[in-house]
Parts: C-alpha cells; sequence; structure tokens
DNA sequence: CATCGCATAGATACCGTTATCTGTGAGACT
DNA sequence: AGTCTCACAGATAACGGTATCTATGCGATG
C-alpha cells in the first residue's frame, strides 16, 4: 500500500548537512540562528534545506530538550457560541506566541475529561486549559487539584478558564470572569428602570457562574434596598427550551412580574417566546434580559440588554498568563463585564 | 524560576523498569501490550508506573517510529456555525480513531494558511484538514497542489473540505457536499410552489460554492421549463448586512419578485430584515430561503426553509477516509444535501 | 614573534521510545 | 537422553534533533 508517493525517507539535518558540505549541528546553528555562522555557509545551508525541502521534526526538536510550543483547550462542545469564542481567544493567543493550539472536547463526561488531560500530558502540553462553567463541590475541587498536580509534574501548567479556583497552594492558572458584578449591575440597571418585582429565571444550583450571579442579583437588591421575593428566583436547565419552560411556569403562578432577568441569553430567547405565546409584549410590558452577551442577543426580536463577557479575551489571557507567569504558584485572574444595553429592557410603565 | 513544583526529572521508562526490576524493553512491552508477558512480571511493571505516576512521552514515541496519532484542522474562524459544526465533526471522528486534534486558523490569510501548513508539516500530523470555500482559480488549484505534495513528502495526508479539487493525481482527499443538487432541489421546490419570479440573492462570483448553487439554480428553471431572468441573480456578500443590502437593491428595482433564494441563510437572515423593513410579510407576499441549515435557520422568525448541509458529517468524513485510505493516490466524496421545509416559504399567492 | 582571543565548525553525548536481534530456561517430542 | 520449540526477557541500535565541549585558523596585541 503506497502510503506515500514517494518511498524515498523524508530529508534530515544530515541529509541537508551532507548536501551543503558540513556538519549537522551546523544545520541546526542556521536554523536556531544563536550561533554565529559564516555568511557563505550560511547561504550553502539554507540553498541545501530549499532543495531538499527540508523541515525540522518537531517531535525530535521537542525530545532534544525544546518546549513543546503547543497548548491545548480543553471544552465540552465547539459549537456553542460561548466556548467557540473562547476557544478562538486561545488559538490567537497561541499563534501570536507561535504556539499551536490542540483541541479536546469532553462532553461533559468527567472520564473522557480525565482521559484527556492524562492524553496532553503525554504531548507535554506547555498548557492545558479546561474551559466552562463547573458544579463547585468538593469533588471538583479534588478532581483539578489532581489534575492541576499531575500536569504539574509532567511540566504542564493547568489553566482554570470561566471555572472556579481549587483553591491557594494549588499549581493552576484560573481565569474568571465577574459574574458577580455582571449581576450587580444589570439588577442595578433594572431597579432603576423602576423595576420592583423581578424574577430570576434559570437557576441551576450548584453550578457556580449561577451562584455568583444569583449573588449580584441579591446585592443589587439590598443596596438599593429593595425587598427580594425569594420565590422569584427560578429553577431551570441552562438552555432555550429550559427558559421556556420556567417562564411559562412562572407567568402561571403570578403576573406581578415587570421585568425577567435570565441567567444566560439562551434562557432569555426561551423567555421571550414563552412571553410572545402569552401576548406580553417586550419591553412594553415587561423587560427581559440575559447574560453572556452571545451572537445570539443581538438577532432576537426584540435586541437583547445583556451582560457581556469576553469570551475572547478570557482565552487570550488563558495562555498569555499561563505563558508568561511568575514565581508564585497559583495566579488569578478576573476580567471585567458590563451591561449592553439594547431593546429588551424598557422602564417600568406605571 | 520553579517554573515547576518538583524539580525532579518525570519518570521514563529507564526509571520504571529500576523499580520493577525488570529492563525498560519488558516496561515498553507492557505499555504496547503487542508482545508476551509474564502475568506476574506485567504487574510488578504496572504497579511502578503508578507509583512514579508515568507518562509515555508522546514525542519520544514519535519520533521511535510510531505515527502521531494527530490530525489538525485549519479554518478560517472556529466562531461561525458553519465551520464549527465541521470541527466538531472532525473533533468526534478524530477522538473515536484515538487521535488527538490540532487546530489552526487562517482568518482568510493565505500566507497564513500557508505558514500554518508548514508547521503542519513539522507536526508530521496524520492529515490535515482544509475547511472551507475557496475561489477556484488557477492560484488556488496550484496552491493546494503544491501543499498536496508537500504534505504528501512529509507523510501527511492533505483532506479539502467542502473546497473544489486541485483536480486528478494530486495526492490529496476531497470531501465535498452536493451544492448543485441543494440548489437544484430548493429551486424546484419553490418551482412546484407556483413561483416563477425568483431572485438568487448573494452571488459571490469565483468562490466555488456560489457557482455550483447557481448551476443548480439554472438546472431547475431548466428542467422545469421556467425561463430564467438572468437579472435576478444578484451579487452580495456572504453575510446578514450584505443579504439586507442586496434585498434592498433588489426591492428598488423590482417588485414583482415572488420568492428569493438566499446563498445562504446568513444571508437569508438580511434579506427577512430587509423586507420586514419595507412591510411585505413572508412567507405570506414573499417566500424566501436559505442555504446551509446552521442553527440561526431555526431561530429567525418565520423559520427557515433551507438546504441542509450535512456539516458534522463532513468532518467526521475528512478523518476518517484520510486515515483508512486505500491505494488510490486521490479520493474524493461527495455528501448528499437536501432541503429542510420550515416557515419561509409558502405557495404563490394568486 | 609568541600569544591571546574570537569567530567558526565539528565531535560527541544525550533526550525517551520502539524494532530487532540475541539469549535462556522449561517443557515437548523423538 | 538429547534436541527442538516456545515463552519470555535483555542488549543494542536507531529515530532526528540540540547542548556542550573541543579544535582550528586568523588577526590583534604586547
Amino acid at each position: 500500500m503506497p502510503k506515500r508517493t514517494d518511498p524515498g525517507r523524508r530529508p534530515t539535518l544530515a541529509d541537508v548537512a551532507a548536501r551543503a558540505g558540513v556538519s549537522a549541528m551546523t544545520v541546526s546553528r542556521v536554523l536556531a540562528g544563536n550561533y554565529p555562522v559564516a555568511p557563505p555557509t550560511r547561504s550553502k545551508v539554507l540553498r541545501a534545506m530549499r532543495d531538499l525541502d527540508y523541515v525540522v521534526n518537531a517531535h525530535a526538536r521537542a525530545l532534544a530538550g525544546a518546549a513543546t510550543r503547543t497548548v491545548a483547550v480543553v471544552l465540552d462542545d465547539p459549537t456553542g457560541p460561548f466556548f467557540a469564542f473562547i476557544a478562538r481567544g486561545v488559538e490567537q493567543q497561541a499563534a501570536s506566541e507561535g504556539r499551536l493550539c490542540l483541541l479536546c472536547t469532553t462532553h461533559g463526561d468527567p472520564e473522557r475529561e480525565a482521559a484527556v488531560v492524562e492524553l496532553l500530558r503525554e504531548q507535554r502540553a506547555e498548557a492545558v486549559i479546561l474551559v466552562g462553567g463547573a458544579q463547585d463541590t468538593a469533588t471538583y475541587t479534588e478532581r483539578m487539584t489532581g489534575f492541576a498536580r499531575a500536569l504539574d509534574r509532567s511540566g504542564s501548567r493547568l489553566v482554570l478558564c470561566g471555572r472556579p479556583s481549587p483553591g491557594p497552594g494549588v499549581p493552576a492558572t484560573v481565569v474568571e470572569y465577574d459574574n458577580e458584578g455582571g449581576a450587580y449591575a444589570m439588577t442595578s440597571y433594572l431597579l432603576a428602570n423602576g423595576h420592583r418585582t423581578i424574577a430570576y429565571v434559570g437557576r441551576e444550583p450548584g453550578l457556580s457562574t449561577t451562584d455568583e450571579r444569583v449573588a449580584g442579583f441579591r446585592r443589587a437588591h439590598a443596596d438599593h434596598g429593595a425587598p427580594l421575593d425569594e420565590s422569584l428566583i427560578r429553577p431551570g436547565a441552562f438552555s432555550r427550551g429550559g427558559g421556556r419552560v420556567a417562564t411559562e411556569a412562572l407567568w402561571a403562578e403570578r403576573a406581578d412580574v415587570t421585568a425577567v432577568f435570565a441567567a444566560t441569553d439562551m434562557i432569555a430567547a426561551g423567555a421571550l417566546q414563552a412571553l410572545r405565546g402569552r401576548g406580553v409584549r417586550v419591553p412594553e410590558d415587561v423587560s427581559v434580559v440575559g447574560f453572556d452577551d452571545i451572537p445570539l442577543a443581538s438577532d432576537l426580536t426584540p435586541a437583547l440588554t445583556t451582560v457581556h463577557v469576553p469570551h475572547e479575551q478570557l482565552g487570550r489571557e488563558a495562555v498569555r498568563l499561563s505563558l508568561h507567569r511568575g514565581p508564585d504558584l497559583d495566579d488569578r485572574v478576573m476580567l471585567g463585564t458590563h451591561i449592553v444595553v439594547r431593546d429588551s429592557a424598557a422602564p417600568r410603565r406605571p
């Protein structure tokens, strides 16, 4: 089976050296450029490399001690807009730092996640970036601590991107964004617009992002002296369907709500569907806002007022921080969020 | 600078061998499982591996002759839904074949594309999958032929996914989808619904996908004996904005159009915006259909009737074909497309 | 004029695996 | 009883680079 057209071996350093009439080391030096090589020699070597179509072997290079110049992103699913933008940030920053980017998916399966981490240990990736929300439980913390230590032992750096930190003393980099602050700002915006009966739709208990967003929701109420009715914090799945169902259920119970703060833009999309189905006008009768600022948000009718999460920057920071980091064992960065005002929220009608 | 917590070298085969009291080869054999090892020996070795937290070095392995077990996807931008789904297919199939997946982006820059191909040659990736439409020019064919040969020389396989073939005799795998057939089916559907003045919006001349789709559009008219007014084939950029602008321009010229066939779903979204802006009802007054079947299509109001492209399967096939391929120099596969009927097209009103 | 130093090139020893060839006992067969 | 296998383990040589040490020629220097 002719696996390749040309059965000849691919050329090696030695081949180039032979053709140029120099030693392998000289060729290596021309490649690396970290050692003086006489100009005539250099051009002879370059000539030979071109003639033979020489390409270095990245594996040999990695084996000989150099870094692998590879970072890895691990995510649930590359098709979600949220993750896709983070992946883009990672890839961009990796490229601009001269690194290649490995992409692995887990589909939320912890076993597969562990398998992937093991694979990446074999690869000696410089950084392994785990992306996406997670249940903030003791089990989670242990798992992450285990990953962090294991990767550290094999010379890689674990980066948690948009995930809770496993705590101090663990060799990992954490890149977060301000869920609490974003929810606080958005809730304040609704309160300032006169809303007093605001439902928070789509709480998934235990999920770290949810908890932080609810905390911001609470703090805003407290700071504005607005009483908060706990029954207005509604559970629901992180999907359009979840948002629709949760909103239906909410309206069946109480029709005095004047604003809906959806836990995510996707949930907001579901909420809009549900409200449209009931003939409720947005934003005239009810204001609806979301969280994430995915492209869908500006496509909805009405365009969604939401909290912007700097997805792409999150990915970039993950790479940047993990590659250039100080002597500290762990480090951590939190990126800001801000609200984006579009058309789906309005002052409360008298 | 404490790059790692533990200054001790990572354990190697030799370390494991020493601890288990056997030779390195025995350890290697336990790992590979392709040679008999006495059960007691095997467990001693496994024990030692666990104790030392041993992880093979993928680079050493690759260097020693084994395949790299790595495939690479190269795309313009991972955030577009179109590409994201292909990437997902690639990653899934790669994972299920025990391969890792490298992700590279080019942002449409041919120079960067060449640089990326060179990098992937260094990596000795088993397959390099180039994704996405391209200008089908002589320059393109030459470029791809060059890539194919170069990759072949370094033992990799070039895969063109959703891109035109560089012609026979070039060592490359081509995975396409049926643009012409999809456009034919959709145009036939519109014709069968009584439409006779159908505009094709969003032709980008030279782009291979466009040309094929227009060809299907033409053939359907011919087969149904419907005259085709060439002025109804409208140019426009492949974006929402492009669709809006092109549709505005179209309506300014002629208001007798009863159906719009947008070159992509994104363009269809723009067309819907433009029509809504003019107070034209869809599908009552005008039918609008798209091409691609990205998630956005079902989110639009009305939900878009469109041509389904098997994005994910495209990615899977790209990996599958490139890994298990016969003795042929080049091979080629075309996946089918089919129309998805939703709410944006209706029979022509009398 | 001998020596020192610098610029340049080569030799050699790894990096951590796997392929391949070479032992070596124990049981099977004649 | 002698040898022929076979199951198993080890030794050794790649794989294709880079780090490091050594060698050489030549102009500058004292």
